[in-house]
RNA sequence: GGCCUGGUAGUUCAGUUGGUUAGAAUGCCAGCCUGUCACGCUGGAGGUCGACGGUUCGAGCCCGUUCCAGGUCGCCA
């Protein structure tokens, strides 16, 4: 093995206050310029780049050597830090260049089959294949340097405020509520599966019975389902539970983590407390649970304003117990042409809209899909609801509440995305509250927890779990950043006798209960602390951070939308004994 | 499972109405070059146009099937 130069240095942390010293770096040639008698070499580690200058008073194998520098050669350098003559203001290190005395090969390259380079833009699968080269780029580098210091942070802080971390178990009993699980076979006992988390949330509230007091855990959680640009099946909660706290002490100490992350991480102030919004008024102004605020365009009912209205399309959504809505978008009327509007009516089709009435506000007049069906002085009365000005575009959505608010809550989002107002820099926190305690299962009619079935009800609400459940609100609360939902979390039944309420109203029998959470439920008997919690998605949160758009981008080995590993290749066969040890045959 | 977008050189892409030997940039290789930093100059190599089938005198282009990728809806207590 050719010899170590042990390194005294990092290339990126190079500076003029080094100069004249004498320096060994170890890195990655990114870049190497040959001038004839005069050779540059980009050197790049985790902490940047530094040139590296060969010339003719080197001896000449060196020379020789580092006129066959390639891409992605390894090599260690020893030599003398000096001022540049010529300074490239582009880099950090500019200022500086180390003139090369040794050099040693240490391994050489194929021709990378990507380009490590921040700014490209290669195919994903490429990227996800060849990840280790992907990881090279300084920005991804970056992005795993940041959340190190979110995980950091949450540790430091959540130490600091009496918290302990935890491990949970991984292998599991498969809960058949919620999302699927990953099943793994048993081979000690045949026939018999675990199930991989999908959150740690029952072994947390048996710490609470422990007399854990605070916990923590930065814990992988899996769940198998599709994949999204922010959903992984494989992903990290950081995950907190307290005893002996109602829901305004979660919020408290949550914000103060926040802020602190915000502060240690970006360097940014953020506001505390955050605005809280219940649950119904994120739906009707923003036609969402979790509002992104950092514009306008809220919605308004017009179901006041059309209930006479012969207009069919309206008059069937109102009969039928729905909604008639809009959304306003400020000077958006030249901006969207009728084929742009054609195409946002397309968009919403994925939500179960039938179509978009639009109305355009011009000097004196108004343009809008239903003028047969209103006259001037009718749409002047929609425009008032939304006071709207000459050069505004109104889009209104007809059809049960479901679709008029997933619909319109798609189109504000898009619609400010186009109009470039989703500024990555601005971070707008709030909590979503009050959530409904069950919501109807579309197939089966039946109520089913909308969070799960341990959250506490709101206390004045209590008394309607017996006569009207669906008006149950519960202490559960997300937190919300930029319209993406960063966690969320409740505060737990510990009560037997509410936790029996709340199954009955679920139509769960004893059996079922007893089977499905029989051990919490045991754990209760003896003695359990009013306790609550919630559970942050890590990847989301570096991902917002960041300023990235995908958590790929911030997880080192992600899969791709086949829920594949590119770089080992899983999922994959297995051999045949295997199988046969496990109990388990294919079809 | 549905919908949308895409698949052409190692990489990123262009490719007109279906018509000669499929192009560009970059990367790669060779030579020249002492202040480059996206170095420059000269030359060169590099293609199963995702796959299969069909229409046609002729298909990168049209039709059908299929595979792959990304986004999204369903799904994600």
């Amino acid at each position: 093995m050719a010899e170590l130069l042990k390194r005294t240095h990092m290339c990126g942390t190079l500076t003029a206050a080094n100069v004249d010293e004498e320096v060994v770096l170890n890195g990655w040639v990114a870049k190497q310029r040959s001038l004839g008698g005069l050779i540059f070499a980009d050197l790049r580690d985790k902490t940047g780049i530094v040139q590296i200058t060969f010339d003719d008073t080197i001896p000449e194998e060196v020379f020789k050597l580092a006129e066959s520098l390639r891409s992605e050669y390894v090599i260690g350098v020893k030599g003398i830090v000096k001022e540049r003559s010529a300074k490239n203001p582009n880099l950090p290190t500019g200022e500086i260049e180390v003139f090369a005395k040794e050099l040693v090969l240490y391994s050489e390259s194929e021709t990378p089959p990507i380009y490590i380079k921040d700014d490209d833009n290669v195919d994903d699968n490429l990227r996800l294949k060849y990840r280790y080269l992907d990881l090279r780029k300084l920005k991804m580098q970056e992005n795993l340097k940041f959340r190190h210091k979110v995980t950091k942070v949450a540790r430091d802080y959540f130490d600091e405020n009496g918290f302990m971390e935890v491990e949970t178990p991984i292998l599991i009993k498969s809960t058949p509520e919620g999302a699927r699980d990953y099943l793994v076979p048993s081979r000690v006992n045949p026939g018999s599966f675990y199930a991989l988390p999908q959150s740690p949330q029952l072994f947390k509230q048996l710490l609470m019975v422990s007399g854990c007091d605070r916990y923590m855990q930065i814990a992988k959680c899996f769940r198998d389902e599709d994949l999204r640009a922010d959903r992984q099946p494989e992903f990290t909660q950081i995950d907190l539970e307290m005893s002996f706290v109602d829901q305004d002490d979660v919020i408290a100490m949550q914000e103060g983590f926040l802020k602190r992350v915000f502060k240690d991480c970006l360097n940014v102030d953020i506001q505390t407390p955050f605005p809280r919004i219940p649950y119904d008024e994120a739906m009707e102004r923003y036609g969402s649970d979790k509002p992104d605020t950092r514009f306008g365009f809220e919605l308004k009912s017009l179901n006041e304003v059309v209930k006479d209205t012969e207009f069919k399309v309206f008059a069937d959504a109102l009969a039928g117990g729905g909604d008639v809505r809009g959304i306003c978008i400020d000077g958006g009327s030249p901006k969207f042409s009728r084929k742009d509007i054609d195409k946002l009516t397309d968009r919403t089709k994925a939500y179960g809209a039938k179509g978009v009435v639009w109305l355009r506000v011009e000097e004196g007049e108004y343009k809008s899909s239903v003028n047969k069906f209103f006259d001037q002085d009718q749409l002047a009365e929609i425009a008032k609801v939304f006071d709207a000005k000459v050069g505004d575009l109104i889009l209104i959505v007809a059809d049960k509440a479901k679709v008029v608010f997933d619909s319109l809550g798609f189109l504000r989002r898009h619609i400010a995305d186009l109009l470039g107002l989703l500024d990555d820099t601005q971070f707008n926190l709030l909590w979503v509250t009050e959530f409904p305690m069950f919501e109807k299962d579309d197939e089966t009619g039946e109520l089913k927890a909308m969070h799960h079935p341990f959250t506490h009800p709101k206390e004045e609400d209590i008394p309607l779990l017996d006569t009207e459940p669906e008006k149950v609100k519960a202490d559960a609360y997300d937190i919300v950043l930029n319209g993406v939902e960063l966690g969320g979390g409740s505060i737990r039944i510990h009560e037997r006798d509410l936790q029996a309420k709340m199954f009955k109203a679920l139509n769960l029998t004893e059996e079922e209960c007893q089977e499905k959470f029989g051990f919490l439920l045991d754990a209760f008997k003896y003695g359990a602390p009013p306790h609550g919690g919630l559970a942050y998605g890590l990847d989301r949160l570096v991902m917002l951070l960041c300023g990235q758009h995908s958590i790929r981008e911030i997880i080192a080995f992600p899969k791709n939308q086949n829920a594949q590993c590119m770089v080992c290749e899983a999922p994959g066969t297995v051999e045949d004994d295997q199988l046969e040890e496990l109990g388990i045959a294919l079809r």
